[in-house]
Order: structure tokens, then sequence, then C-alpha cells
DNA sequence: TCAATCTTGTTAACATGTTAATCAATAATT
DNA sequence: AATTATTGATTAACATGTTAACAAGATTGA
């Protein structure tokens, strides 16, 4: 039995915060958005908004909530305040399913299109600086293994 | 040029979701903490007010609150809110600086230890069984990885 | 058919994230 | 010493995360 940073008189109990992979992955994505951050402020927008944005111009046709809450990796009570904000901005359009009651329809209007296409350009930069920096190569095999992570802890 | 779902027609502008390097951290951070936060939620316990009694045991002395929440990895402000909820449920004890009047000292108390000492041995649990699932030394690539990712960005 | 159940989305309540403004204490400058 | 600038922490304001409860529409089964 070894202590690792020699100020945790606990010894094993709990494993210090470096070798923690919740904290290590809120550090990365937190050094990742630094980047990004900016860029959406500009233009008035949040990163979940601009995240919802993507995925409804990337499937280029009406969704529902629930699909879009989980394309997009937002809570649905978080997706019920973000939709009621980008349909007041005029960024997408928001309708009742006809056949079923319950489900509503989101789709992306031509507010949200232009704001994309602002926007991608700069994305695109940043993204190519972190590529630059990280290394191409890196960063695919990065996405692939977090991936594989993601998909053996969710079963 | 070629579109890589078949469904976003606008090339690649943006990269699809799957390859966002942001929402592949979200996701992995989301799928190892489904397993852990139970266990918190079940001590009474959100995870930040976790990672502040961690920092906190593993230093074992006072810590001014910018370095706690530089190492617990929480803003400012939220730190605040944090430490007010675990002073008031005596897990930490708050004081002012003697020679500086501005810093606040923050040490974990005995409930706060008590606490550790509770959840630790099902914090260690959850990680065994991730490190089982995943593969140890997959762990540990990872963590290098992101660690590596985390400076290469913040300069 | 109709009551029980399930599904979808929303609301509620509280905690945290995020940026900007503020306040008090210290440090720096003249 | 007095003024100014900087620093550390807090407060404010708004957006999102998180869980639970809820409401309304759809399904099921007796």
């Amino acid at each position: 039995m070894k202590s690792t940073n020699g100020t945790n008189h606990h010894a094993d109990i709990p494993p210090d915060t470096r070798k923690s992979l919740p904290i290590a992955l809120l550090r990365a994505r937190e050094a990742v958005m630094a980047g990004f951050r900016p860029v959406l402020a500009r233009h008035g927008i949040t990163e979940q908004q601009w995240r919802v944005l993507r995925v409804l111009s990337e499937i280029g046709k009406p969704l529902d909530a629930s699909n879009l809450a989980f394309r997009a990796s937002i809570l649905p009570p978080s997706l019920t305040r973000i939709l009621k904000m980008l349909s007041e901005r005029q960024m997408i359009s928001v309708i009742r399913d006809r056949g079923d009651g319950r489900r509503v329809l989101v789709q992306i209007s031509k507010g949200g299109e232009d704001l994309i296409r602002e926007v991608a350009p700069e994305s695109r930069e940043i993204y190519a600086d972190l590529e630059q920096r990280y290394g191409e190569d890196k960063v695919r095999l990065l996405l692939e293994m977090l991936d594989d992570l993601t998909t053996k802890l969710s079963r």
C-alpha cells in the first residue's frame, strides 16, 4: 500500500483527484470549450442552444423532443426551456404532432440556418487549431476511446 | 468532399455531433457519473460537494478558496454556495485568514471525514467495476490522453 | 367501453455553471 | 500618508443540470 501524493494519509481512500476519470473528463471538456465559448458568446448563443441547432440542422427534418434531447445530450426539462428561447428568437419552429397529441415536433428555421452558417467557419477554425495542437490522429483515437467507454458503461 | 451521415446536406459544416470532442467528453462523463451519482445521492450529497470534500481531505490542512476552487474544478461563485452548504452541515470549517483579511481558509472537519469514510468503499467499488468493464490499462491511457489534451490546450 | 397503465412533455424546486458587477482588503504608486 | 490599482471573495442575474411530481394524450386489457 503506497500513497501517491504524499499528503493523503488515508492511504488509497479515495484515489486522488488527478486519477479521477470524472474530473479528468470535466477538465478536458472545460479546456476544449474555453476555445469555443467566446465564439458562441459573440453570436449571443449558449453551448446547449448551439447543440440543439446543430442536431436539427444535421437531421434536416422535424424531430420530436425526446429524440432531440437524446441526440443533443440534453435532459428534457432543459430542452423545454431551450426550445422556448430558440422559438422566441425565430431560430426554430415548434408544432404539435397531428398523429400523436403528446409529441412536439421541432424543426430548424431560416434564422437558425443563418446562424449556423455564420458560426460554422469560426467553429471549424477553433477545431482545426485543436487538432493541430493535440494531433489529428490523437483526436481520432480519443474520440474512439470515449465512444467505447460510453458504450461499455451504458449496459 | 463527402458527407459522413447522409442526412447533413451542409457538407462538412459543421462536423456532425458524433465526431465532436466536446459532446463525446460530455457523454463519457455522463456515462461514468451515472454509476456514481446514486451513491452520492444516497448520502445526501452532490457530485461537486463530494469533490470539495475529497480535495480538502487529500490536502489535509486549511486551504484558501481560490486554491480549493482550482483543485476541485469549480468556479468561485459556485464554491461560495457550496461552502455555505457544507459549513451548515458541519462537514467543513471556514475561517478568515489572520494575515490576509480577504482570504477564506477552509478545512475539512470530523463530519466531513466521517462522510468520506462512509462513501469511500462504495466509491471504490464503482470505480473498480468501471475498470473491469473498460480495462484497467485503457483507463490509464485515457487519463493520460485527457491530461495531455488539457495541458496542451491551456496555453 | 372504460378504467388502469404507459408515454411524452412540462412544471417545480433546488444546485451548479457562467459572466459581470461589486465590496473589502491589500499592495503599489506617488 | 493618501490615492490608486490589484486581488480574493461574494453577490447578482440568467441558463442549465438534476430529480421528482404532474398533466394530458395514447394504449392496453378486462
